[in-house]
DNA sequence: GCGTTGGCTTGATTCAGGTCAACGCTTCGG
DNA sequence: CCGAAGCGTTGACCTGAATCAAGCCAACGC
């Protein structure tokens, strides 16, 4: 079938897998997740031809919390799909200061970019909570976007609408607030998460104060804040729940 | 030859152009600036065939100081690439606060992300100095990237680039200071300007500090800082000029 | 010539958010 | 069951950069 003998990441990297039966990750890829890889604008707007080539190579994996896929310097082995949780891309700077540049979570590819130059990530990933991912040869990527037209194509596109995320991330960096920039991150995340108005931060308070560019401490207080205004309810258990259908951003 | 009608922006956004006997944007795009024009990286990789074609249907423009070029929510009508100048991309927010995305030099393609996703702007790109751009018809590029395989890989590389160029730019907002921020523009100014160490700055203040996320008092303060501590002299044309090798950012 | 306007700088003051420190709560190992 | 370690929260304080307010100087119109 699809899958191989799951390869391992180097030993420092990679925290001994949990192991309360987890055997699922050992299915083929294409069977355990077909809905959410299907859905992923990359293969959809692949075809399914290419689509069938890249999973056929490609397998899942599972790792815990902590767990580092890749770290900054690293050449590009394997492009990443997140299948289940969320995986922090962290950048670390000369003075050795660190912060989280953007968070990814289910059907999202993680530093496609690197991939497609062949050039060193320029930042870590780093599992934030246990991940599910589906690991794709980075060579094979390159290879069939060099082939295949509307796999390049579909790349352009995924590309496109990654460079306006960041765009959005340095225009909400230089112009709103902390508290404002939480307000925006939480309502992000419910329109992800669909109609709910609740909320899973399952992340460190931590990984999501450095995405957003400020301290724990001021999250925490821009939490407060927004509790205070109404807007939301913080639930003990790291969850969060919004009260309002619009965090009126 | 490769020119049609020099084709005008909408009255409101285009000054009129400084009329000093400006008659060389009626050269053939081809000719005029040959060299620079290949030396872009999306057209180098593009290969001649698919870049000819491009070529043909497009057409450059000087604008002055100012004008805009496109509106924030405007459908994407061209792919500008900057033949001479500075181009900034400028983004507003709800509560009419306004900053710098970008600025773009000569050889840089300005905001592709939305010509090839065929999405309204998200910034407003205005001239900062007078500048001389090569328009290509943005429908004409989504065609030659739907049909050309070399095309399309071209622009995947370039949008990676584009996509380093934000992390950057985040990774900076988030972990360095004003000052710290200011050398390093300085430094990769006098990088892309080539060996000298000496470094214009032609575009207005207000817009190096939008770009750098600070106020122009700040970074009037900040260059200041730097010259105190003989890192670079401010020369009273705007201009500055670097006295170190680096500036050991 | 001379007032005006716009861009840049400088100084004084304020404030958002960072830093430092203490404390509670949960988890984990013994 | 108990201590230790980690994470999040809260409080007190501090500081880097924003804001407010002059001033300076070159370019421009009349």
């Amino acid at each position: 079938m699809y899958i191989k003998a799951t390869p391992r990441l180097p030993r420092d990297k990679c925290p001994p897998e949990s192991d309360n039966g987890e055997g699922s990750d050992r299915m083929p890829a294409a069977n355990r997740h077909a809905t959410l890889i299907e859905r992923a604008p990359f293969f959809q707007a692949a075809g399914p031809a290419a689509m069938a080539e890249l999973l056929a190579a490609s397998f899942t994996q599972v790792l815990p919390r902590g767990a580092v896929l890749f770290e900054q310097g690293d050449e590009p082995q394997f492009l990443h799909l997140v299948l289940d949780g969320r995986i922090g891309l962290q950048a670390v700077v000369e003075g050795g200061a660190k912060t989280m540049v953007e968070l990814f979570g289910p059907g999202e590819l993680v530093l496609a970019p690197a991939v497609v130059l062949a050039l060193p990530y320029l930042a870590s990933a780093v599992a934030q909570v246990e991940v599910r991912v589906l690991m794709i040869p980075a060579a094979l990527v390159r290879e069939a976007i060099a082939r295949s037209l509307p796999l390049a194509v579909a790349m352009t596109e995924l590309l496109s609408r990654h460079w306006r995320l960041m765009v959005d991330q340095v225009v909400d960096l230089k112009l709103r607030s902390a508290e404002q920039r939480v307000a925006r991150f939480i309502d992000r995340r419910r329109a992800e998460d669909g109609e709910a108005d609740r909320v899973v931060l399952a992340e460190p308070r931590t990984a999501i104060a450095a995405r957003l560019g400020m301290t724990p401490e001021t999250l925490s207080r821009a939490l407060a804040a927004l509790e205070a205004k109404g807007k939301l309810r913080r639930t003990p258990d790291g969850a969060t729940l919004a009260d309002r259908m619009a965090l009126d951003v």
